[in-house]
DNA sequence: TAAATTCCTATCAAAAATATAGGAATTATT
DNA sequence: AATAATTCCTATATTTTTGATAGGAATTTA
């Protein structure tokens, strides 16, 4: 039930483009730096990124990449499913299918489709700016201490 | 993001033994064949149920296992997060702790820890009882689609 | 004593995750 | 035209995790 370095780390990417694109390109030599992480993998993740339609990129001399739309239009569902592949639980409920020949008598089928909602429901909530505003009333709600009722 | 195949399988030997044990234990091997699983890897499974006091074994002939306690006192979030080893869907908070050192300046860290605590609300609400009955309107909530409102 | 079982430890194989390497294609600048 | 900086592409390597198997010791019932 672990996300992935590499849902962890397009979330930084996107984080760190929200915050330094100005109006310009940022390279990955400088989002690796600035967060720490390898550029070579880094690559690898922009790749997915890119083909997805989140990010838009300038190829040469003072290229890189930068958000293909305002930080608000991106979804965490939609940043996740996309980088983790999908955001199911379990096999059997991939692609919004039930592939499993014992889906009918599947006694515990239910709860994994009321886990997928449930997570589905918390990441189309919260967008990249949220994420970026650090907007702690919309992601930890109820869990907020610091935030009033 | 995938409960792995321990936490599957863990659960459906839970669900058999509550439809299956009356007042007896059952064999891993009556199980296995039930369920359509292999024995052998069961065992590795059951060792750890076992060990975090979610069943009563018997061993010697007609040994087997039981529930040790109804199943209404199963929560979800118990049972997956002994099988899964922790819930947290990122390495930073588990065991209850912010284990990395950029937690304090982590623009993604409420993320995770909202993410976490939407899983956990989740299946806390869900019990071993509720999987055995089919209890439509506890798993799915508002997807239930053939619940009334 | 025999049969059926849990329990324990070790190992294996396959898959997935994480990361690296090298170089081709593109673009801005000088 | 040349150079430097960059994305883009493909391949490979390494490490970790997952899923599964094997053999036999210990326990219990009949």
């Amino acid at each position: 039930m672990m996300v992935s370095s590499k849902g962890k780390y397009a979330l930084l990417v996107m984080v760190d483009l929200a915050q330094n694109q100005g109006d310009g390109h940022v390279s990955l030599a400088d989002i690796a730096e600035r967060q720490g992480l390898s550029m070579k993998y880094l690559e690898s993740i922009v790749a997915i990124l890119n083909k997805g339609d989140m990010l838009q990129s300038l190829r040469g001399k003072n290229g890189g990449y930068r958000l293909a739309r305002p930080a608000s239009d991106y979804r965490m569902s939609e940043l996740l499913a996309l980088t983790e592949g999908s955001l199911a639980p379990v096999e059997c409920i991939k692609n919004n299918d039930l592939n499993c020949d014992r889906a009918a008598s599947c006694m515990t089928l239910p709860l994994w489709v009321g886990l997928d909602r449930a997570i589905m429901k918390y990441l189309s909530t919260v967008t990249l700016e949220d994420v970026i505003n650090g907007d702690r009333k919309k992601m930890l709600g109820d869990w907020c201490e610091t935030c009033e009722a």
